[in-house]
DNA sequence: ACGGGATGTGCCGTTCAACGATATATGTAG
DNA sequence: CTACATATATCGTTGAACGGCACATCCCGT
């Protein structure tokens, strides 16, 4: 799963919304830096929707516009929460072995001070 | 920047290794559930390499066999621990509404009352 | 009245990372 | 001597993401 596949199904974690509305969720929770293009979304949303992670939960009409609601299934909710998860523990992992390093390297700016750490094969 | 990558850059966090080694790091890291192929790898590192992340850090021949070892740059380090955070931002803003709607719908179509999840934030 | 921006859905062609398969080569285990 | 692990590298295919476009309605400023 990508980062835009991610965004969309976490914008619809706490209640359905309507492609537009989803747009400016995911600018929202990326703090801006995510911009989704139509393109982008409605193929996802297709691709969610055959893959049973999303579902229709209304289609109204709103001052003669169509407007169709989605909504997280609860297979989608799992995968979410399932690969939530899994970043957060490849993140930590990340961040934890920079950490590591540095401490590791005594007083290193590291630019391009690279500890000798060619020698230790085998 | 792709699981796939951002796994790799993790492989490389804590000190320099050579290819074949870093699939096996990958595969360790995501607890035996990406394998990544040798396709993915080079192509990766080659990428990678142009984009400075990381850099050549040692080419030896070890039993008549080459082996060269890439580590970090100080730019790639900042790219990992920018993703990292990134992520964790995402997968906690994802699970912080997969946690509120529970709370917030009273015996709702939610057929699993998954208790909330811990929400732990690290 | 008119133009432009925001709202809103939808399609199409391109790009590029990921992927599977394959090739090459050597050392080790059976 | 066959098979597997180690080790690097290339190729063609797939598919998500992307930018751009088309269409339609409403609201605001001029």
């Amino acid at each position: 799963m990508q980062e835009p596949t991610l965004l969309l199904l976490t914008a619809l974690a706490d209640a359905p919304r309507h492609g537009y509305a989803l747009i400016q969720e995911i600018a929202a929770i990326s703090d801006g830096r995510v911009k989704m293009r139509t393109g982008t979304l409605y193929g996802a949303l297709d691709r969610l929707l055959t893959q049973g992670l999303i579902e229709v939960a209304a289609e109204e009409v709103v001052d003669g516009r169509a407007r169709r609601s989605y909504a997280l299934t609860d297979v989608g909710r799992a995968a979410l929460a399932a690969e939530a998860g899994r970043l957060r523990a490849v993140a930590t992992e990340a961040e934890r072995r920079l950490t590591k390093i540095r401490s590791m390297l005594p007083g290193n700016t590291g630019s391009q001070g690279r500890p000798a750490a060619g020698g230790g094969l085998s």
